[in-house]
DNA sequence: ATATAAATGTAGCAATGGCTACTGATGATG
DNA sequence: CATCATCAGTAGCCATTGCTACATTTATAT
């Protein structure tokens, strides 16, 4: 008796574009937060805030530039295209309702920090509406 | 005025081992399920659970292979060791609170089923606490 | 102005997870 | 038992994200 595989909802042969884009989200929202923090985002203040090396970033900025998410001219701060600001708009609303979520829900701030960076790729609209209900 | 970079809580110099943690995890659930389901489990049934190609499949089985966590042989199915039956009993159960949890804060079982195979990942031993507390 | 420090860039390697194309094994069926 | 379909392995390619080591640019300080 053979039963038929029912393949998953979301298709794991996405997994690594699906990585890629989630590494945008990060890169964008930093971009965002280290810019209102300091007045600018250099090549070296993402690779403090990921704990990578300058090269990883480098090379990722160069990808997010050809995205059109990212600018940045050689030794020049990374800056947000249009595109890149809408996008971290987005994914920047959607991490403070994730953690305000788990806040209200009983996490302590330490862990909903943690758990909210790694759930907010994986929360669909569906689920953030239904978080968004729930906080009110 | 410079400001520290405060570095994140999970340190993102760990993405590549994670996803390979992650991809760990959902293997020996797989696994898990296609057993109970099917009786064995074949490379093809991941690879079509995953919809991901055989070659995919069985070059991950064989690191799985090499980090004790399923044992198979050549043209043989995949089985879980008892490290690798430790670890798919506790996804599974993560998993299964993650989707009730979903699913009674509102989600509907579609979108509770996708978000709930992304979020299961990062949901730590305390937002799991503060789930299973919701749920009762 | 020049030396030095800090920031970026480049070269080149590894691990992971995708793929296609081809090869080899296993098991059913006539 | 021979054939054929299915299943699994191998070779070899690409993309992404890590790294170290080294080169280059920019900024700072004497």
């Amino acid at each position: 008796m053979k039963k038929k595989i029912k393949a998953r909802s979301v298709p794991f042969s996405q997994t690594r574009s699906r990585h890629a884009s989630e590494t945008a989200e990060d890169y964008v929202e930093a971009v965002m937060d280290l810019v209102e923090e300091k007045g600018e985002c250099r090549v070296l203040d993402l690779a403090r805030y990921f704990n990578v090396s300058h090269v990883t970033v480098s090379r990722i900025v160069k990808r997010l530039q050809e995205e059109d998410l990212l600018n940045s001219k050689p030794y020049k701060p990374v800056e947000l295209t249009a595109k890149g600001s809408k996008l971290a708009k987005r994914v920047k609303e959607r991490h403070l309702i994730v953690l305000a979520f788990l806040i209200k829900l009983g996490v302590d701030k330490v862990n909903a920090d943690i758990d909210s960076e790694g759930i907010e790729h994986h929360v669909g609209s569906k689920t953030l509406a239904a978080m968004k209900k729930f906080l009110k």
